[in-house]
DNA sequence: GCAGCGACCATACACCAAGC
DNA sequence: GCTTGGTGTATGGTCGCTGC
């Protein structure tokens, strides 16, 4: 067997180095996202020949997952793209990023997603957050999600999701993401499927957590000041039907304007600024 | 059940332009 | 002329849908 010829093997294109920029920031991306971050080209085909360099070169910078059908609707989906070990250490060594902290890397083994979309969506709504807090003057903080995990299952037997909030006992629960927009704290969730059943069933343990400060206490906020929990519906008709159902439920009477809702249409068609909250009345994210 | 089709993504190759 | 960065287009694989 001849061995492949690797473009740019032993170098890392502008592209390129957006790319591992872009996996650093946001830990997994598939092609088509790569190209809404404007890596350099807006051709697909150019962007494999890319990422085919970054990823079969001797000492990989990326690895992907194909998905064969992991909820199949429509054909193949993309691979999903994420930073190796060696992929990091360029990103340092070439002063791509200063802070090894901010540099997101699967940790482990990495299996199938079972949570495919869910957890592309949720990176569409951080790409969509960032360009609008660049084009604004606006800067997030950061922004942890359930997929970025803690600790270790080796050794420490204490790998947990990074947004895991706790309450009393050893009740607790993860929101999708977590993150601060020039100094305004946010929870996430993304909400794939028409079941507002669960969706109303998971809102409880968010006004729980607000309610009683749980959220407070986890992320070291003031007391005094509530947060804004964002929530992401996959289809228009889920969120329509939330706020038809969350007027009659007593628990949100105080709290329904915390809350602030979009639909995926809605979120890539419309202004990112402009939301809906529990009442139905319209308001600016910030 | 199965063939045909369309949708969508991955991959390959030919080609172009600018800079050195 | 070579390298780099890029575009245009074709092909193949996988999957869902539809009609027979």
């Amino acid at each position: 067997m001849t061995a492949k010829n690797i473009l740019w093997a032993h170098t890392i294109t502008n592209i390129q180095e957006n790319i591992l920029v872009g996996l650093a920031r946001y830990k997994f991306l598939t092609s088509s996202q790569m190209l809404s971050l404007n890596v350099g080209t807006k051709h697909y085909p150019y962007l494999w020949k890319q990422l085919v360099s970054l990823r079969d070169r001797n000492k990989p910078l990326v690895q992907c997952h194909n998905f064969p059908a992991p909820n199949p609707r429509k054909g193949r989906v993309e691979s999903m793209y994420f930073l190796t070990k060696e992929g990091k250490r360029q990103i340092l060594q070439n002063g791509f990023m200063s802070s090894e902290e901010t540099i997101k890397i699967p940790i482990g083994k990495t299996i199938a997603y079972k949570d495919y979309f869910h957890r592309k969506y949720t990176i569409d709504f951080q790409i969509q957050l960032d360009t609008w807090a660049n084009e604004n003057n606006k800067t997030v903080e950061f922004f942890d999600t359930y997929f970025d995990k803690t600790g270790n299952n080796r050794t420490g037997k204490n790998l947990r999701a990074k947004t895991r909030i706790d309450f009393t006992g050893n009740d607790f629960f993860i929101p999708d993401g977590v993150f601060k927009v020039d100094d305004q704290f946010f929870l996430f969730e993304m909400y794939n499927g028409k079941d507002t059943g669960r969706v109303i069933e998971q809102l409880h343990k968010h006004a729980e957590a607000l309610t009683y400060r749980y959220t407070h206490k986890t992320y070291n906020l003031d007391t005094k000041k509530a947060y804004k929990t964002i929530l992401l519906f996959e289809f228009l008709l889920a969120k329509n039907a939330l706020l038809q159902r969350i007027q009659n439920e007593p628990s949100f009477e105080f709290i329904r304007p915390y809350f602030l809702a979009k639909s995926l249409e809605e979120l890539h068609q419309e202004s990112f600024v402009l939301w809906m909250d529990l009442e139905g009345v319209s308001k600016k994210i910030i």
